[in-house]
DNA sequence: TTGTAGGCGTTATCAT
DNA sequence: ATGATAACGCCTACAA
């Protein structure tokens, strides 16, 4: 592969003069550039994007953590970042964190030393004092699904309580009462606002919690399966319920005909999430549609902006407000 | 960041030995082992790989494109492919073509551009032309779901006809005479393949191919639905039908509702991929395995066995066999 | 506007 | 086993 030199020896110009053609960024006369861009074109010459990084300490490349690769939540996040990262010239190295505290740790030192510019984090476990830290020595990210009031400006998030609040409500205005919850894990922020939303929510029709037809899930299909088993075995008297995420919510679909129930006829159930498969299931799923995508996008483009200078306009939303989506399995209680 | 100078310095040896010890390959005494990690540690080294990609030409990336980035079809297997990668120190970059011939080439442009050592490829609509331009270009890559003869031992494939059959085979095991034929894109080898093996079970058993119960869809869920519509207006007598994958069998539910059926009592539907949600659908979707992931960790295999020289004995599988999974949307007529 | 030369942090090839 | 030293391909002052 042609180097620099070469191009430069053809064009009969030193190497200084080719590398401002190929960065564009200082004036070259029209008669040189002409020269230069054909010895390029006659040698194939394509810059070595490794030996511009170590000469220019930048490597071009954002490091994408997702707590999870596979399943269905982050496909679409990911191919809208890879997307907005390669029309910008950046190159996205994926890594995965299986949702615990050392892989996710793991896999952020892994993208550490592969130089990454910046990263773009999706995380569940690590603390916010890892990630102060990780700012404290000057590593540009920005953050997904969680929010750290010191660095609210590169968060970005859905209105996880605003959710938890217009799932429980759309459900209430169908004209249940009787409403049993499955929550994710309680060491997740997301779980804990979508259950205190869906709290405001009762509280607002004046029902109390009741813990009897509470269980908290796993944000698993499994999970779902044995949280509305293990309810149900509390307390069966409920016409709804309602989980933390879809995964859950599918479960439960499965347990609740396992149990003698019809759906939706004789027991509502809704999501949270909107993940893809929620139209497939049977009845379709009711669910808060989660703007994943999008988070992912902003993400991406205040790296662009803040690491890369790209002086795009574009306002950027931290908070998104989350939407109920009302499909089949939620049935209107006359 | 320390550089290997300081290392060096601090553990009064050469930068040589300390490169040495870095790498592992060559023997250093006990001693200056110590006293170089000593240092290391004191300093926090941590190896420059761009550097060390310059130094030693070898970038340890593979690039890994595939057709599509979004929807449930590819997540589980770059999950696989990820971890096998970064499991031999590898990194994964992950570019999307679009199903078209122009995205798709572009994105191997990126990836080579990116330095990748080799590639990992996914694709639809490129030439095989064009790829073995590639193999004289001496650029290694591995290649998933497409088979060329020239390059087999690279080539990582499901017997989609095999598929095919064993699809048409199980519905007429059911019971089934009338039966209806969804296929894929005829530019795709995969759709050309599904059919012919649909076709040869049917021959089996005597039945013509019945082209007013045939109709070419796009993959994809509309087309699914569309081509149920268009097959029900040509001819409304079957009892069947085979869909050349799940995302256009969910279509076809949907749409075999509309024309009035019930599912599975008046309608059978199979798909081909058995993609996580073959499992929500109701009635839950039979369909046939399509071992995606399993093809994605051979070709990784591959690459870092031909590339890297990873001297894993494990032998690789070129050709998977599919299998049948049946479930409720397969009626058994009596 | 253009050229010169030093440096980026390694690896690899020689010697020793 | 260890040490010098020359690449690796480019960027970037600084000089012309």
């Amino acid at each position: 592969m042609a180097t620099i030199y070469e191009v430069a020896e053809l064009a009969k110009v030193s190497l200084a003069t080719v590398s401002r053609v190929i960065n564009g960024n200082v004036k070259v006369s029209p008669k040189t550039l002409d020269k230069v861009k054909a010895a390029m074109d006659e040698l194939g010459y394509r810059p070595n994007s490794i030996a511009q990084s170590l000469a220019s300490n930048r490597t071009n490349r954002v490091g994408v953590l997702v707590s999870e690769l596979s399943g269905p939540f982050f496909s679409n996040m990911l191919s809208i970042v890879e997307q907005e990262l390669r029309a910008a010239g950046k190159h996205a190295i994926i890594a995965a964190g299986h949702s615990d505290e050392k892989s996710e740790k793991a896999g952020i030192e892994f993208l550490l030393s592969c130089r990454c510019d910046a990263l773009i984090l999706h995380v569940d476990c690590v603390s916010d004092e890892y990630l102060l830290e990780l700012h404290r020595q000057d590593i540009p990210f920005s953050i997904i699904n969680h929010r750290i009031e010191a660095l609210s400006d590169r968060c970005f998030t859905v209105d996880n309580e605003m959710g938890g609040y217009l799932a429980a409500k759309a459900v209430l205005a169908a004209g249940h009462r009787k409403i049993a919850y499955i929550s994710g894990p309680s060491f997740k922020e997301d779980a804990q606002l979508r259950l205190a939303g869906h709290k405001r929510a009762l509280a607002e029709y004046n029902i109390e919690f009741n813990e009897a037809l509470h269980c908290t899930g796993n944000y698993q299909e499994e999970g779902g399966k044995e949280a509305l088993h293990t309810i149900y075995q509390q307390n069966s008297d409920f016409t709804a319920v309602v989980c933390a995420n879809d995964e859950m919510a599918v479960g439960a679909m499965f347990s609740a005909r396992e149990l003698g129930f019809s759906l939706p006829e004789t027991l509502s159930i809704a999501g949270f999430d909107d993940l893809i498969f929620a139209r497939y299931t049977y009845p379709t799923l009711a669910t808060v549609h989660n703007p994943i995508s999008d988070m992912g996008s902003m993400a991406a483009k205040w790296i662009l902006r803040e690491v890369y200078n790209n002086s795009s306009s574009e306002e950027l939303i931290n908070v998104f407000r989350p939407e109920f989506v009302t499909r089949r399995s939620l049935n209107l209680l006359s």
